[in-house]
DNA sequence: GTAGTATGTAGTAAATTTACAAAAATACAA
DNA sequence: TTGTATTTTTGTAAATTTACTACATACTAC
């Protein structure tokens, strides 16, 4: 429980900072993991093509005491039964293992934004929505399904929520707010320039602004407050982009994190809206 | 690879059967597993009071090939026993610990759903989707973002796709369909009136209909083609919905799956669809 | 060219396995 | 019972494999 849960993305993460051979041991260890946990030091480093003393010093520099501990840790990451690397779907993919690389990348990414939460940012987040007198959802392309999800869950909460996907509508209901207001802008670029000029209008009235976005992006400059999400994204391979995942279990954190707030006389308001639901429903059974 | 589901386990009822020594191996072990995984063949062997090749044989008795391959299963054994642990927020945490346990929770409905994935059912509904000359993405409430999310995944496809929230707008459509449309109802549940009677009324004409829901519920028996999500999900507690990323991934996975149908002469018009969003963004740096 | 880093070679220490022998347990007959 | 043959269990010691350390060489950047 102490160290790091998945050796291999940490592997993936410093494979920049590596020199040349321990860049081989490391490409070597990716590419057939499994393997890794069973072989000799000297039969992984005839199949990284360095020295054996090379592929000790790599074991080294990730925490370990040696290769057999070495192999120890990468067996307990391995056991979890995720890949924790990133794998790019291919065309030779077939039916029976593009699905877990999908899911893989999906896990992946929420292990790897588990690791990195921004809580400073969240927690001033939830202070901010949970004194908002009403709060704006803002996103556009896959991240306006984001707001709307945001929206429903928040609706539970007596605050009055909103989201709109019309880039005109979040000019002008930015441009008319006060304080009170919150304006939640979801982007997983932070550079789309209509969300960024709305943002920038919210900004220049008493409103709030807080974004689910990129660090250091146009949008998070015009933030008050921005809860950063670094997820690198294949985007040359058109595949789905894991980051929406991200958001939305933040998004998730942040209800969680103002139901908290209300403290446990707040349960029986949340109960009287799931019942009212009930009645759209066939009964179980 | 077979994996025994937990080897401790497999060494506690072979107990009675075990010899003086190798029993004492086993107690050594059962005592202390952790530590056994990191102790040397002599220590294990001092700490169990029998010579060294003793343990080597009650290695060898319990399928392993030596001692070290002893050692990495009952390590991979003792780390996939923290598997699949839902953790529910309670009043009393704060924000050092809500935002893991949630993280957690969604990675593991991810996991559980990655190991019982339909296979078959995802293949045929990406054959339907493949054919289909029109594609309705239909959900409410929490699913209705989600039908968002896979209207714009989908879009890239050339296939005309369209979502509707509004329940009438639903049954207009599925009343007036044809042969070449398809119906992909999503929906936690599979119990929301209004959804299970806009699938009966696509039911009745030449159209197909895809459902992303839960086994056995009524929307799951109009569909031609179901796709099962069972995710049990903690409804007395007012959290967040785990089921929906599931929903999510499935849908990647779907659109994976029709992209690879297509084949590598399609990621063109891929990134054409990309380039055209070029000038809507801050360009980086 | 020099300082510093990176990598490999060779030797050494450690750990694991094998082969074999001693001891213990068991079976069975007198 | 008791003794003997046979099998099983266990340990010793040697062989082998594996991992580590110290040092030398090669490379890189200044």
């Amino acid at each position: 429980m102490t160290s790091e849960p998945n050796l291999l993305a940490v592997i993936q993460r410093q494979l920049g900072d590596l020199n040349k051979s321990e860049a081989k041991v490391a490409n070597a260890i990716l590419k057939a993991p499994e393997e890794a946990t069973r072989s000799s030091i000297a039969s992984l480093a005839a199949a990284a093509g360095v020295s054996e003393p090379s592929v000790n010093r790599f074991c080294k520099r990730f925490g370990a005491t040696g290769f057999p501990d070495f192999k120890l840790q990468l067996a307990t990451s391995l056991a979890s039964g995720v890949k924790y690397v990133s794998r790019a779907v291919e065309f030779s993919d077939d039916i029976n293992t593009f699905p877990s690389k999908l899911f893989d990348n999906a896990i992946n990414a929420l292990l790897t934004a588990k690791e990195e939460l921004p809580l400073k940012a969240i927690a001033q987040a939830v202070d901010q929505i949970a004194q908002a007198r009403r709060v704006y959802f803002f996103g556009l392309g896959t991240s306006a399904a984001v707001a709307r999800d945001a929206e429903h869950k928040f609706f539970r909460f007596n605050v009055p929520v909103f989201t709109h996907e019309d880039p005109l509508m979040q000019r002008m209901l930015a441009a008319s707010a006060g304080v009170g207001d919150l304006f939640f802008f979801i982007s997983h670029t932070g550079r789309t320039k209509v969300l960024v000029e709305a943002a920038e209008i919210a900004r220049q009235t008493e409103a709030t602004v807080v974004s689910l976005t990129a660090e250091g992006s146009p949008l998070a400059e015009k933030s008050h407050c921005c809860i950063n999400v670094k997820v690198e994204e294949d985007t040359e391979q058109y595949l789905p982009m894991t980051s929406r995942l991200v958001q939305l279990v933040i998004l998730d954190v942040l209800a969680a994190g103002v139901t908290l707030r209300r403290g446990e006389g707040f349960t029986p308001h949340l109960a009287r809206i799931k019942d009212s639901l009930k009645d759209t429903r066939f009964p179980t059974s």
